[in-house]
DNA sequence: GTCTCTAACCTTTTT
DNA sequence: GGTTAGAGAC
């Protein structure tokens, strides 16, 4: 390790700075990960700090495996007992061993959103309140605004003439309670309890102050009030405090993150140094260009502007799309291109310079991963998509995980209330609402309410029997649990209960992908206990609670990256699409116009152009596909933030409409006369309707609310248009004969107005 | 209690 | 377009 040769002098500054409070801005791609590793490693090898005083925390596991990784490269060994971890896992690792001073067992599970919402909905029942005045979701929502905020159930005081808060007030109550009868945490509580306990037990709270000399925070941009505040908890003592964040980068405002945490950190910190990392070494003049010039329109930032020693490259490529369908041929055809670059194209190249694993396509929302995949999967082209659908959230996996949290805390009546009746028993939801009445009644968890039930034989006989058969079978798995280790509990799982019989019997395809899938949790399980830490039951419990999407992302594999915006923060590839550059979509209409809202979506876009190293394409669709029915997007509003000079624009052919099958995709006859032209050109005007309709001839432009006329029904009002195939319906509210729904192209519809 | 079919909701982003 | 929760039939 040499720090003059390995690092700027900037960043060396940044690693040497040591003591006392230190905020580093450290831009996109400026080496942020590389001063906190020769931070670490400086640490340790120079001062001689033992490696168990410091902490470093970051919000992914993967960044934290990473940071791990490199500095035991670093080191040239193990990182011995430094705290490098996710905010989760610490407080995970926290309260496993205090968590008794706040009422629960150490035992815990931890509550993910499903179990959250199954759970606040039992409580909404239980106090008779309509779900649709107090939807489950939102009261979910508020209950974890609170918890980031730190306000605990206890303290939470809702204004005297505000009916929500007041009935907020107590689900929260309630929810907590029946938290603890549990042994469950959720989320927000993970974070939340370590603050409760270092303020409640400051001899806790010493014992971490004491023990670490040295704390660091990554992304510190995206941290949130209570995040913030157990920071400052622990290192009150030391106050060596380093933290590297991004404001520019910045895309977590929705769920809590305080952008004023970096940028007011001065003031809480008087006595800190600043230091700005403003040498980007990623990405093309050109892309840096763009992306500098795009994210200097906010106003809510600290002004940097990122320079960089790379070439200029190429410049960004724009297309506009006819539909979803066109824009993903566009993405598919540049792919290949790139991948396997024909002679006469490049002029020379015979070998292609890039593979699937070097371009990602980023998009605003994962429903816009279908257009592409479709299109990857006609021409054979390998992909991974990171996030949507996780493996961890399937039914039957999340089925399995359920017995297995239930044998870890027997307390745990959701997990139990889950599989009770998987597969079916004879165990039915009257059965259930009785045990959870007398359960919460005389303070039991639901298992203890079952167990008293059955010793007072308070069952109709014909359930006393099957009840009794299922808490035999319970208590044997938790029996198997001491003698086997957790493979061959989960395989004794899957055959006691007879989940796995039964899906085999089913027979169906869908219950044999689910059996496959059960197959690769086993696998997986397996493999985590071959090289396991500490109690494989609860590690491995947490480890899949604490799991993130990109955590899940490998990046050996020779395939092509699909993924949220979000999800793109942290990563870097040498080519990056970036698709639905339309207004509603990016920024997206679920945001209003307020500004932070806007300024976090046009970050969001910066977060997606730095991603690139050399070669940036965007792309929009007219026409899009949102709930099966078509809508007419105009440009997004960043489109024109990007300096014009730097933006080359493909047009399209207009044939491509009739090239939805046949001919593969990127066929040179086809492509091989696409020019560059300027934007006065490839601006196409937008037919100002919102709901396109497709008839025998064509496209024609029908308006929810318009009125046409039907050769045999007569004249109607449109109200709502259904699909844009040729299967696509229409429904109309006739004077004549009331409302009808009728395919468009039989219709023979004529507009009135 | 179990199974099947319809209707509503949905899609912003997730530790 | 696709999933999922709730109603209704057996």
């Amino acid at each position: 390790m040499s720090l003059s040769d390995d690092l700027n002098p900037v960043q060396q500054e940044a690693v040497l700075e040591t003591e006392g409070p230190l905020l580093v801005f450290a831009g996109a791609g400026s080496g942020k990960t590389r001063v906190l590793t020769y931070r670490i490693a400086y640490l340790v090898h120079e001062k001689r700090v033992p490696p168990w005083k410091i902490l470093a925390v970051t919000f992914t596991n993967k960044a934290a495996d990473e940071m791990k990784e490199r500095v035991e490269r670093l080191l040239g060994g193990s990182t011995k007992g430094a705290w490098i971890s996710t905010f989760h896992s610490a407080c995970v690792r926290i309260l496993r061993r205090h968590i008794d001073h706040l009422g629960f067992k150490s035992n815990f599970v931890i509550y993910d959103e499903q179990d959250q919402d199954r759970h606040l909905k039992g409580i909404i029942k239980e106090l008779g309140l309509d779900p649709k005045t107090f939807p489950p979701r939102k009261m979910l929502s508020a209950i974890d605004h609170l918890k980031n905020r730190g306000v605990s159930a206890e303290e939470y005081v809702p204004s005297e003439f505000n009916i929500f808060q007041k009935k907020l007030a107590q689900i929260y109550r309630l929810y907590q309670e029946d938290l603890r009868r549990n042994n469950a945490l959720d989320f927000g509580d993970l974070l939340h309890f370590v603050t409760l306990l270092f303020r409640r037990f400051p001899e806790v709270l010493k014992f971490y102050q004491d023990l670490f000399h040295y704390v660091m925070v990554d992304e510190f941009q995206d941290t949130n009030l209570i995040q913030y505040e157990l920071i400052r908890q622990i290192v009150n003592l030391h106050r060596n405090l380093c933290v590297v964040g991004d404001d520019d980068q910045s895309i977590y405002r929705w769920r809590g993150a305080e952008i004023g945490n970096i940028l007011n950190f001065a003031r809480d910190f008087p006595e800190c140094k600043v230091i700005t990392l403003e040498q980007n070494y990623r990405s093309t003049q050109n892309i840096l260009q763009a992306a500098n010039a795009m994210v200097s329109r906010n106003r809510f930032r600290k002004k940097k502007v990122l320079w960089t020693e790379n070439p200029g490259g190429e410049l960004l490529t724009f297309y506009t799309g006819e539909d979803e369908g066109d824009e993903a041929r566009f993405v598919v055809k540049k792919i290949v291109e790139q991948c396997h670059p024909s002679p006469a194209l490049t002029g020379l190249s015979e070998t292609p310079d890039r593979v699937f694993r070097d371009i990602a396509v980023f998009y605003r929302i994962n429903a816009q991963s279908r257009a592409i995949e479709d299109e990857l999967v006609k021409n054979g082209i390998p992909y991974t998509i990171v996030g949507g659908m996780k493996f961890y959230e399937r039914k039957e996996i999340k089925d399995v995980l359920a017995y297995l949290k239930w044998i870890s805390n027997p307390s745990d009546g959701i997990s139990l209330k889950r599989v009770i009746n998987v597969p079916p028993r004879g165990i039915g939801e009257k059965t259930l609402e009785k045990i959870e009445a007398l359960s919460r009644e005389k303070g039991f968890s639901f298992y203890e309410g079952i167990r008293h039930a059955l010793e007072e034989r308070w069952f109709p006989p014909a359930t006393h029997g099957k009840m009794e058969e299922f808490v035999r079978m319970m208590e044997e798995l938790r029996k198997d649990r001491e003698a086997f280790s957790l493979r061959q509990l989960t395989l004794a799982v899957l055959a006691q209960t007879g989940y796995l019989q039964r899906l085999k019997e089913e027979g169906t395809d869908e219950a044999l992908s689910r059996v496959e899938n059960i197959d690769e949790l086993v696998n997986v399980i397996t493999e985590f206990e071959q090289d396991g830490e500490g109690i494989p039951l609860e590690s491995f419990l947490d480890k899949v609670s604490l799991m993130s999407d990109v955590d899940l992302y490998e990046d050996k594999k020779n395939r092509v990256s699909l993924m949220t915006l979000h999800c793109a923060k942290g990563l870097e590839f040498p080519i990056v699409f970036i698709i639905g550059i339309e207004e509603g979509v990016l920024p997206h209409h679920r945001r209003g116009e307020e500004i932070h809202d806007l300024e976090e979506e046009r970050r969001l876009f910066y977060v997606g152009l730095t991603r690139a190293k050399e070669r940036l394409f965007l792309s929009r669709a007219e026409r899009r596909l949102t709930f099966g029915v078509g809508r007419v997007n105009p440009a997004s509003r960043f489109l024109e933030e990007l300096p014009e000079e730097l933006i080359q624009y493909e047009i399209r052919r207009e044939e491509s409409r009739r090239h939805s099958s046949g001919e593969p995709e990127w066929s040179d006859s086809f492509w091989e006369e696409e020019k560059v032209v300027d934007m006065a050109d490839a601006e196409i005007p937008l037919p100002a309707v919102d709901r396109i309709v497709l008839t025998p001839e064509g496209f024609m432009p029908l308006r929810i609310g318009m009125m046409v006329r039907h050769p045999k029904f007569g004249e109607g009002r449109v109200k709502a248009v259904e699909g844009m195939d040729e299967n696509q319906k229409v429904i109309i509210f006739f004077q004549a004969v009331g409302s009808k729904r009728l395919k468009v192209r039989y219709a023979n519809l004529e507009i009135l107005e």
